[in-house]
DNA sequence: ATGCCGTGTTAGAGTTGTCTAACAAAAGAA
DNA sequence: TTCTTTTGTTAGACAACTCTAACACGGCAT
């Protein structure tokens, strides 16, 4: 069984080394992403190679065994769910919802997220878009293209965002975007890449680049 | 902010010094609630009273202060509310209730806990018959008496347990029992205090006074 | 009052995790 | 190639627990 801290750190290198240019992951961006010292995370990498989770050599990037792979699924499956339930059920906001399953995603109990996954629905995806692993490590494919490369006059509809944090979520939230909001790009500015949107609500907003490209929508029509 | 050791003590603390009798609990008690050694007991209550949760002087018995005491009706808040619902709405049997619940207990999130409450509808008792503090730590009184003490001819509805040991739930279960279960007391033996017992699916039961003296019940008519 | 036994306490060591400070290796620039 | 910067590793200390083993206290019986 591991401690919360060896699932976090686990949980932490998968995203690491399945995000694009995922093999240049070591140490220290380990450590920064869990906000503690490289000291640390290096211990922590001998720890998880004791345990047939990462493949580690020092001085060589780490990867993760199939055992290491699929329990870091298996977390992010519980983390996922419980994201869902407190959007759902709880009346939790978008960009709340991702602190308190950081902590209720450590909780050991087959049934307890087997049961959640049924009293959900079997949701294929979390608040954010990001696709639910099933009990098998099996998760839909989300088909998404970046907003960025949407031509004008393509109406569209948000599956998902490529950055969670809370200064991103509000930003959308003030615009009345969410997951599944529908617009429509009016205009492309060459100038600097942003964009003239409709919004469901009928107004238009002008949105950059930067925006732009952390946005996952699909094609409508 | 309590660790999850912290609070686990805090809460057996809290249980032995409110229960019956609970003047004469000390280090080994302690000890032996949460399945450790006295010397890891001792330790703890030195830093408990460290942090003014518990008054403590060596070689005297450990009292809360009220500080400590509304941090363990809290606590006991949260317990209770998870094990609502586990039992109301992941499916949990009666007896698989609290060993989740010692965990989820300790997630940390006033908003959850709130918006748990509601989503439950306020409950007032838990699927053991025990009363769910409230935000201020106020509980309802549970009226009972105890099955032992009614005497033949009289109707009872069972508002709660004594003991909520798996080996004493299943064997409720196995009796078609279980808490708002309504029955009628048919005789009562002299001899060993034992009670012949109409239960709800219309047969009759034998039941030991030591069961009897676990069962709280609420006169009915 | 003395002695015994159960309760409670301390010292010292181990585990899991953290840090700082010093250092070694690898990568990049000149 | 040689120097410099980034990246990664180690040693050593500390915190929050845990334990075992030795010891002190206090209540009770004779
Ligand atoms: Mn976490
Ligand atoms: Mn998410
Ligand atoms: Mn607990
Ligand atoms: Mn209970």
């Amino acid at each position: 069984m591991l401690s919360k801290n060896e699932e976090d750190y686990l949980k932490v290198l998968f995203h690491l080394l399945t995000g694009e240019g995922g093999d240049r992951a070591g140490t220290n961006q380990l450590a920064q992403q869990l906000e503690v010292k490289p000291a640390s995370a290096n211990s922590m990498l001998k720890r998880l190679s004791e345990k047939k989770l990462v493949e580690y050599q020092k001085y060589s990037k780490p990867i993760l065994t199939p055992l290491g792979r699929a329990t870091a699924l298996q977390l992010i499956r519980r983390h996922r769910l419980w994201e869902t339930f407190l959007f759902q059920k709880l009346n939790f906001a978008w960009d709340e919802v991702h602190e308190v399953a950081e902590q209720l995603e450590h909780v050991q109990s087959e049934k307890l997220i087997e049961q959640l996954d049924r009293f959900l629905g079997y949701p294929k995806f979390d608040p954010h878009g990001d696709p639910i692993p099933d009990a098998q490590g099996n998760m839909a494919v989300r088909e998404y293209e970046l907003l960025a490369n949407i031509a004008p006059g393509q109406r569209v509809r948000i599956t998902g965002m490529k950055d969670s944090s809370t200064a991103f979520l509000q930003y959308l939230n003030d615009l009345g975007l969410a997951l599944h909001s529908e617009l429509l790009v009016l205009e492309h500015i060459p100038f600097d890449n942003s964009l003239r949107l409709a919004l469901p609500d009928g107004l238009t907003a002008q949105v950059s680049e930067k925006f732009a490209l952390h946005v996952f929508v699909l094609r409508l029509d």
